[in-house]
DNA sequence: TGTGTCCGAGACGAA
DNA sequence: CTCGGACACA
């Protein structure tokens, strides 16, 4: 216990757990920060603290999951500990991941230059690889197969161990496809996401040197959102603390919702087993909710059973009731919403800013947004469709990797006739064919096919324009000038005209240019912050960041429209959490796969997302596939009010003739009598 | 080789 | 309903 005279400024703001948190500096700490207890106020000033205790802010590292936190974090600790905390390290697992790589590239026979391949090039390399291996993509999905190889990597199992595994057809096409895709990415001189932890795990085991480099400058490590942590990660932050053993992690079992990318929440389940002697903090004060919010999303979690067990108490007492209201379908769901908004606001009861409205799904915003925009309504949608997966971004951005790196084979797939030079679909597939036979990037295949002129003349000439196209932007991308790059760029390929051909709608047109000149203006932005831009620097940060346009205070007055994956970390006035129906929450896939606790926490984000008011809304029937069809409330709901869902109710994922038989197993998990007793203490 | 149209399958979340 | 792929055309 620190004594009050010498207790600094610091810690007099922090509660008692909170301090407890702050003050244990050494060996492994394990934070369990329940929505809205000040889990940023503690990791933050925990790391001043060390400045403050003499520890200099080199060797603290701060591991966060998105770069958004990253900033935060940075902003806060340089407010709180002024200049002397821009020695901290603060960074994400990727970002830390690639600069590891880059440094030690030679040793891992990686070009040092190496790309990225972000989620939309992993789609099409695996359609790539079944096509190669004539497997038809209804018999394996791209998403389930890219998903399973995302799980391999993850659990380091290699092509050959995937294929000895493999004890039926599906499974062994998919690792088939596991081997062609590692060869693709391989040849493309690219680097998925996975591919970052595990080939930096990989460094660490096998540099012992590189190791210990890292654990002398690290003396402190902390690491945020650790309920999101993944095999490799827990490996890299292990391969680096395993001697001092000063690590802290943050963290809410209840809270981890990225199971589906490998997130693994039995590492904060099991911290205590992995760093024997830990020290376990509850944070359980709540900063942020009203007694009724809490209460809900307290009944609603405790129907989990891997977890730890706690409850959250408010800070702030009472306030409204939380309203459970049926709605037709989800036309009138987003017309009852979008008219309650509109009259809050009108009588100044709200402001937009302080509402979000939630949704389980990325097709949920649809009929949202149609109301918003005949009501008048400013809103943000985040999540979904991203700036970054818009066509022409796509194509332009594909024209920038192609610069960075030549090798890039999807890149230069996707723009090759892009505009339409002649180089046709005969001349891509004996193109493919060779660079996979040669093990050798798309585009020097094709320049040595053209030059010992085993192509056609239209594809060859066709050719020569594209090179001399990206020639001319490569000698500007030297120069570090990348908004010129992308002027002469969009000039020597006449992208404009493209753009105006393919959209004879003069609307949609500007749109895309649009998309087109918001490239410019981060390229703009990049090389204005950047100390040394480089082409390679912008499309990492690009990659890598993703487009903040979760923050509020950017959008200026308006109503906020996100899944509830993007909303975690978020906090608003006025939350409605809508379409909250079996089959949607939890959804239907989630169940047929057992992941009904993941859907649970979900539903446990989405509800302590709300300080004052939440408004919960499911509908009676809802379209599908164009389609209306009948839905019942989710089994959250019943949990929520402890009560038991009625006659011919039928759970999602029951199959549709059981419907009597269905609801009793699932009784016995879902509703957990007794334990009301230990609530109360 | 480039363009248009039709058809059928399809929908969870994203650094 | 909404996308992408296949196929038929110029």
């Amino acid at each position: 216990m620190p004594t009050m005279v010498s207790m600094s400024p610091l810690l007099q703001s922090l509660n008692a757990e909170q301090r407890r948190a702050v003050t244990t500096t050494e060996g492994p700490l394990l934070v369990l920060a329940g929505a809205g207890t000040g889990k940023t106020r503690v990791i933050t000033v925990r790391a001043a603290h060390l400045l403050e205790k003499g520890v200099a802010a080199e060797q603290i590292l701060l591991v966060t999951f998105t770069n958004k936190a990253a900033r935060e974090m940075q902003e806060r600790l340089l407010s709180l500990a002024g200049k002397q905390a821009e020695g901290i390290q603060v960074s994400t697992f990727h970002s830390f991941c690639i600069r590891l790589l880059r440094q030690h590239a030679a040793f891992l026979n990686l070009p040092s230059s190496f790309g990225i391949c972000d989620g939309s090039d992993q789609i099409t390399a695996v359609k790539s690889a079944l096509r190669e291996l004539r497997i038809a993509e209804t018999a394996i999905h791209p998403r389930a197969a890219q998903s399973r190889i995302s799980l391999f990597k993850n659990s380091l199992i290699s092509v050959e161990q995937a294929k000895d595994q493999a004890d039926d057809d599906w499974d062994l096409g998919v690792a088939m496809v596991y081997e062609k895709y590692q060869q693709h990415l391989q040849r493309s001189r690219v680097l998925d996401f996975d591919d970052f932890l595990v080939l930096s795990l990989k460094l660490l085991n096998e540099q012992e040197t590189v190791r210990k480099q890292l654990e002398d400058r690290f003396r402190y490590v902390m690491v945020d959102e650790y309920q999101d942590t993944n095999g490799p990660q827990y490996g890299i932050v292990r391969a680096i603390v395993q001697n001092h053993q000063n690590i802290c992690v943050v963290g809410d079992d209840d809270q981890s919702i990225y199971g589906w990318r490998g997130a693994d929440i039995s590492k904060i389940l099991g911290f205590e087993k992995d760093f024997p002697g830990a020290t376990k903090i509850h944070l359980l004060t709540n900063y942020r909710s009203t007694e009724e919010i809490l209460d809900a999303a307290n009944k609603v979690i405790r129907n989990n059973s891997k977890r730890h067990e706690k409850e959250l108490k408010s800070a702030l007492g009472s306030g409204t009731t939380v309203a459970i209201l049926r709605m037709e379908d989800e036309s009138h769901e987003a017309s009852f919403v979008c008219s309650e908004i509109d009259h809050l606001v009108r009588i100044g009861e709200a402001h937009y800013r302080d509402i979000a409205i939630l949704v389980r799904t990325a097709q949920q915003p649809r009929s949202f947004e149609a109301d918003l925009r005949a009501m008048n309504i400013p809103y943000h949608l985040v999540g979904g469709m991203s700036f970054f997966d818009r066509k022409e971004v796509r194509d332009l951005l594909a024209y920038l990797r192609l610069i960075a790196n030549p090798a890039d084979e999807t890149s230069f797939l996707r723009i090759a006739n892009i505009p339409a030079r002649g180089i046709g679909k005969g001349s891509i597939e004996k193109v493919v064919a060779a660079a996979t036979a040669a093990g050798e990037g798309a585009f020097p295949t094709m320049r040595k096919m053209v030059e010992s002129g085993s192509l056609g003349a239209a594809p060859s000439k066709g050719f020569q324009q594209l090179r001399t196209a990206l020639n001319q932007a490569h000698a500007l991308a030297k120069q570090g000038d990348l908004v010129a790059l992308l002027r002469t760029l969009l000039t020597s390929i006449h992208y404009r005209d493209e753009i105006d051909r393919i959209y004879p709608d003069e609307a949609t047109r500007n749109l895309r240019w649009n998309g087109v000149m918001e490239v410019l203006n981060f390229a703009e932005n990049y090389q204005r912050k950047a100390s040394k831009p480089t082409l390679q620097g912008f499309l990492e940060e690009l990659s890598l960041n993703e487009n903040d346009d979760r923050d509020q205070e950017d959008q200026g007055d308006a109503v906020t429209l996100m899944t509830l994956h993007a909303a975690k970390g978020l906090e608003f006035r006025r939350v409605y959490l809508v379409g909250v129906e079996e089959g949607i929450l939890p959804h239907t896939r989630s169940v047929t796969e057992g992941h009904v606790e993941e859907e649970r926490r979900l539903m446990y984000v989405g509800v302590t997302r709300a300080q004052r008011d939440l408004t919960i809304t499911y509908c009676e029937a809802r379209a599908k596939f164009g389609r209306l069809q009948s839905c019942h409330p989710s089994r959250f709901l019943f949990e929520m009010r402890e009560k038991e869902p009625p006659q011919g109710w039928v759970p999602s994922g029951a199959p549709q003739m059981a419907q009597t038989a269905a609801p009793a197993p699932r009784k016995a998990k879902s509703v957990v009598t007794g334990r009301k007793r230990r609530k109360k203490r």
